[in-house]
DNA sequence: CGATTTTGACCCGCGC
DNA sequence: GCGCGGGTCAAAATCG
């Protein structure tokens, strides 16, 4: 019954529930057009490096944004011995931005995590200034600020802290193993849209592992990333929104860790 | 009480 | 045409 709802759901709410816009979009396009669409949809990889946040150092460092996700699904991904998460945006119905995060295979302590489409709001820290929506706290944030705390990422790393824990003995002893990398966390940003893509998150693998080996200086992982010349794009994108102004400013503070190349068509 | 998370099932695209 | 893998949704459970 409730699968023959689905069903019916997803036939005929889709017209009516404008939330469920993505498979939607799939369908109006030729097989070969929805193909070609399927893999230029923006999709930013962003590799995260945190040092097994054993469950005390979870503290400062912004994992990868301060939106609301709200978890819509878990998937065991093939040839993972972790799962994937996906999360959507929480703060707007019509907001279509989309975030997977999953775990390297080879290394428990690497998130990457994949974000599709961009926000159609502004971020609970960016409005501060010149904005659409000023929220709650119209006084300007220096970046100390802003890594604080906003509820959901320490809950994202606790709950994979606490996956890893208590679920699973053997990630455990995996992420463990790990643990010798006492770095504050690296952050790896990819733009992908293209087959490039498919290097690039070998090549942080490859280097992920490497790092394991040798630690090498995380500005160098920095400098690659920075010269895929993704971040000209990036800035490129962002500058039409003044929105994210203050937000580049303060992740350029910070270090390049997201980026939301808002490209409409 | 509301929001969010969790889990299972279903659908879609692709490969064989 | 069937199977596989990935992605999403929906209802129930849980937490604040």
């Amino acid at each position: 019954m409730e699968k023959g709802k689905q069903h019916a759901v997803m036939d005929g709410s889709l017209s009516l529930n404008p939330d469920k816009e993505i498979p939607k979009e799939l369908k109006p396009e030729t097989q070969e057009a929805a193909s070609k669409r399927r893999k230029v949809v923006q999709k930013n990889v962003v590799t995260v490096k945190i040092e097994a946040n054993v469950g005390k150092l979870k503290n400062e460092g912004p994992p990868s944004d301060f939106w609301s996700w709200r978890k819509y699904g878990q998937k065991p991904i093939k040839g993972s011995p972790y799962p994937r998460g996906y999360y959507r945006c929480s703060a707007s119905k019509g907001c279509s931005a989309k975030k997977q995060v999953e775990r390297c295979r080879s290394d428990a302590s690497m998130l990457i995590i994949t974000y599709t489409s961009s926000h159609n709001h502004p971020g609970p820290n960016l409005s501060d200034t010149n904005l659409i929506q000023p929220p709650k706290e119209p006084q300007n944030i220096p970046a100390e600020d802003l890594p604080v705390p906003p509820k959901q990422e320490q809950q994202e790393e606790e709950k994979l802290t606490m996956t890893t824990r208590e679920k699973d003995p053997a990630e455990n002893h995996f992420q463990y193993i790990q643990s010798p990398i006492n770095s504050s966390q690296d952050i790896i940003a990819n733009q992908g849209e293209d087959p490039f893509t498919v290097h690039l998150e070998r090549s942080h693998e490859t280097m992920g592992l490497l790092l394991d080996e040798e630690p090498l200086c995380y500005s160098q992982l920095m400098t690659f990333s920075t010269a895929i010349s993704e971040e000209n794009d990036f800035f490129d994108e962002l500058e039409e929104l003044p929105t994210y102004s203050s937000f580049i400013s303060f992740m350029r503070s910070n270090f390049s860790d997201e980026r939301i190349p808002a490209v409409p068509s």
